[in-house]
DNA sequence: CGCTTTTCAATTGAACACAATATAATCGCA
DNA sequence: TGCGATTATATTGTGTTCAATTGAAAAGCG
């Protein structure tokens, strides 16, 4: 064993290795999101729906009757994205948006029969892209773990700076 | 092993099960990528970047000098994102376009000084969001990989589409 | 050489995404 | 009760992101 230097590349790298393009996890966060996101645009285009529109019907189905203030909890975004999302959503008669009676400050928003009947059309959506993913299916649910539990560090962090 | 039923619940399970929010890879990425960005964004903002100038100076740093199309297929982003985009930044003066002499459709971009320079004051920027992952170094690499062997093969079916 | 096709970047229009601000309703508390 | 602080949503302005289109240059070809 003659290399005596322990100082480990791997994990101690340089600041100019850090900086590669294809060393940054944001950027293979940032990018995975994008392909996948132009993977489900013409699914979606079939129903009528955005990417963003689909991810609020996929939590209204959960739990339908919430407030803004919770839906944005839920999907990591806050009423300067919603509000205008929900109203185009609105128009197009998939949801209504009303004042909750016990406090004129929330807004509750409710699927209509027409939202809640897209939820069994969307139901082939989930297979196809896994499909095109060409990943095991159990590749696919730890990769969503990881995830999830990165988000979660990451948002606490963010909730300790406010 | 009284247990004589082989469907696999796991592997095979029923469509709503698959529309469940917290199911979705696509919605993990989604948000942990805006999770994400927001964690960067007050580490630009000290340098005057948007989170996608950071990722486009990530990329000149490496290779300088070159087309708008180039940069595009490294970053996944088309014209439409990118020109606007480079014209911001040529206006704050971190880079310069030009038509290609030799070929008058291709716009050339170049690093200035100060584009350069930038190099060395977003040095700590990597480390100071691996350590706001709360991830060990090798977690990180280990899903940075994984999201770019994703990303490749859901690009790939996008190809094939067209 | 002309003419069609292809290629590359820019433009346009629609939809996010978010910080900062505004507005209105509710709460806390003296 | 009154009134300042807080909360919930909406609005505004800036910056992406992309599909579709445009415009100009280059390539292919008879």
């Amino acid at each position: 064993m003659p290399n005596k230097d322990f100082t480990n590349k791997e994990s101690i790298a340089s600041p100019r290795e850090l900086q590669r393009l294809d060393n940054q996890l944001c950027f293979a966060l940032y990018s995975s999101s994008l392909v996948m996101t132009k993977l489900y645009r013409p699914l979606l285009a079939e129903l009528g729906l955005t990417y963003p529109q689909y991810l609020a019907l996929l939590a209204l189905w959960e739990s339908d009757a919430i407030g803004v203030g919770e839906l944005g909890e839920r999907l990591y975004l806050d009423s300067g994205t919603l509000t205008p999302l929900l109203k185009r959503m609105e128009v197009a008669g998939l949801l209504a948006r009303e004042r909750a009676a016990d406090d004129e400050r929330r807004v509750i928003v409710t699927l209509t029969a027409a939202g809640r009947a897209l939820r069994r059309k969307a139901e082939g959506v989930p297979h196809q892209v896994a499909c095109a993913t060409g990943c095991k299916l159990t590749e696919l649910t730890n990769l969503t773990a990881q995830l999830q539990a990165l988000r979660t560090n990451v948002a606490g962090q963010l909730s300790l700076a406010a």
